[in-house]
DNA sequence: TTGAAAGCGTTACCAT
DNA sequence: ATGGTAACGCTTTCAA
């Protein structure tokens, strides 16, 4: 691999010179330059990243640390934060932390290491203070640290509130909620909506409560218990979409008809939803959208532009299709 | 962030010492060592990857080449791939090249441009020579790019006609097949499986077959035109479960019943294949263990140990399931 | 307009 | 057993 000396010495000048055209940076000739970039051309010479990143203590890199790549609310932002941030010249570490504080410990360590210049996370665990000890632009996602860090979330509660208006106006008269995972905020918040609409009720009590952990297995024990409890239950909210598919499986298998019987209503808007039989009934987050303007805001960061605002909750809207 | 220096310092040694202990190599006395491991200790000392980076030329990091993570089987294949390396010590860089063959050379630059060890891909535009010219480690997933190149796939070809062989056992007088991307050399092996079974039946022409490109929207398609051509077809083998999963949307919204008058089977196996309603019959391929194997693999070759085997194709299971 | 040289944080060789 | 120092490939300051 050729170096910037095997330029230099090609075009007969110093490394100082080719340094100063591959970068466009103080007085350059034209002829000098021309010369330059020749012998670039002619070596096919690539700068070395690492000697810049050491001479920078920046790397060009972005850490992006979720939970878990194959949870496809995840898989879409990643897909997202790593479009906008080839677009403005970043690359992507990719860390699943599992939700496991020491892996995300550990990570942090590891990115910090290799001087990258901004991190994305998903976390509950994490805090403030581990955060700014980093002294590297982060941005929360998805899940608030704390305030005054960079946040961008989805209306939680509000989409809780929409969904559970909904089912009661599309007639139900018991509504269940599958939680999801304890300690995570949005998690919470989709519960309090939840519960703000339905408190009032006659029938209501914590019984129509079950708890999940975002994911299908949990949900399908979970949609058993309540079913069991309340047979006549004839509406679920469930805090995931995947949840909600997990539902819907078990509702099947108890022989209750969706929507028939029993109408059930995701939020996310993953793509899954769309492709199931019957469609899901959701409240969809821009989990793209997220993703991007994410990547924006760290990249003002990282660039010491300002930043319009440092926290973002972004709208949610009711999709419905058959689940209801 | 503390240097080696800063660490030398305060234990009273030069930084070849400290460096001594840090990598365990060479002669260190036994109080030294414990006088630089408490240094390190008090200053919560990290060793400076980038530096490591540039003086040995590698920066403990892998590039994952694919085409879109947001395709499940990518998403489980690249967890697998960080599970594995993490665990040997190294960091994944993720690369979605949408299959572009210019995204996937501009990858390959940036990638070497940052001293990775190794790298895995999954491509059917790149060349060998262009692998080899990289000089860097590189096994090839799911697609091959050339005998000789470390490469692990899939047993394509069978599973394609085991497939088949089952539509027809259960029953199937005439099958469908909707082909995978052209130009990808697995497309190409499941479409000849299937021709091979079906090759001497005497309903069968070309008519029976339609190109969709792995994803779901040209799979709806084709499967629209497969079903208009042949309105009597009872079988579809689509070259992977997404595509089998539009087909399955379609013939819902034609008011035919699957199984009963129309039986459809995928291939690949992913997570999603369970959550359907009816759940699909598939040919699984191992996914998290092509991942795994690949990495394990890709490590052996960075770590200049000797590799049992440079080409594995890995076996292929019949589920069946409820849509045949 | 250009070049020499220091420095980024390591490792490894050569002395001692 | 330990230390000095060149080298990895680049950028930037300072001088010329």
């Amino acid at each position: 691999m050729a170096s910037i000396k095997d330029v230099a010495g090609l075009a007969g000048v110093s490394v100082a010179t080719v340094s100063r055209v591959l970068n466009d940076k103080g007085y350059v000739g034209q002829s000098t330059r021309e010369n330059v970039e020749k012998a670039i051309k002619q070596l096919n010479y690539k700068p070395n990243e690492v000697a810049r990143s050491l001479f920078k203590k920046k790397s060009n890199t972005i850490g992006l640390i979720v939970p878990d790549i194959m949870n496809p609310f995840f898989t879409e932002l990643a897909r997202a934060v790593e479009d906008k941030a080839t677009k403005s010249g970043y690359t992507i570490i990719l860390c699943n932390s599992d939700g496991n504080i020491d892996k995300e410990k550990s990570y942090l360590d590891v990115l910090r290491q290799n001087y990258v210049n901004g991190i994305i996370v998903s976390s509950n665990t994490l805090t403030a203070a581990q955060v700014k000890e980093l002294n590297i632009p982060v941005v929360s996602i998805d899940r608030e640290i704390s305030k005054g860090l960079p946040t961008i979330v989805a209306e939680n509660n509000k989409g809780a509130i929409i969904a559970t208006r909904f089912l009661q106006s599309k007639g139900c008269k018991k509504i269940g909620h599958i939680r999801g995972t304890h300690g995570v905020a949005n998690a919470e918040e989709r519960f309090n909506g939840y519960k703000e609409v339905v408190s009032g009720e006659p029938w209501y009590d914590d019984s129509f409560i079950v708890n999940g952990n975002f994911d299908m297995q949990s949900s399908i024990e979970a949609t058993k218990e309540l079913l069991t409890r309340h047979p006549d239950i004839d509406g679920i909210f469930a805090a995931n979409d995947i949840m909600a598919i997990g539902a819907i499986k078990v509702a099947y298998q108890l022989g209750m008809k969706v929507p028939e019987e029993l109408k059930i209503i995701g939020f996310d808007g993953i793509t899954l939803s769309t492709v199931l039989t019957p469609e899901l009934t959701t409240i969809v987050q821009p989990i793209y959208e997220l993703g991007e303007k994410a990547t924006t805001m760290l990249v003002h960061l990282m660039e010491q532009q300002p930043l319009e605002k440092t926290y973002y909750k972004l709208d949610v809207e009711l999709i419905e299709r058959n689940s209801t």
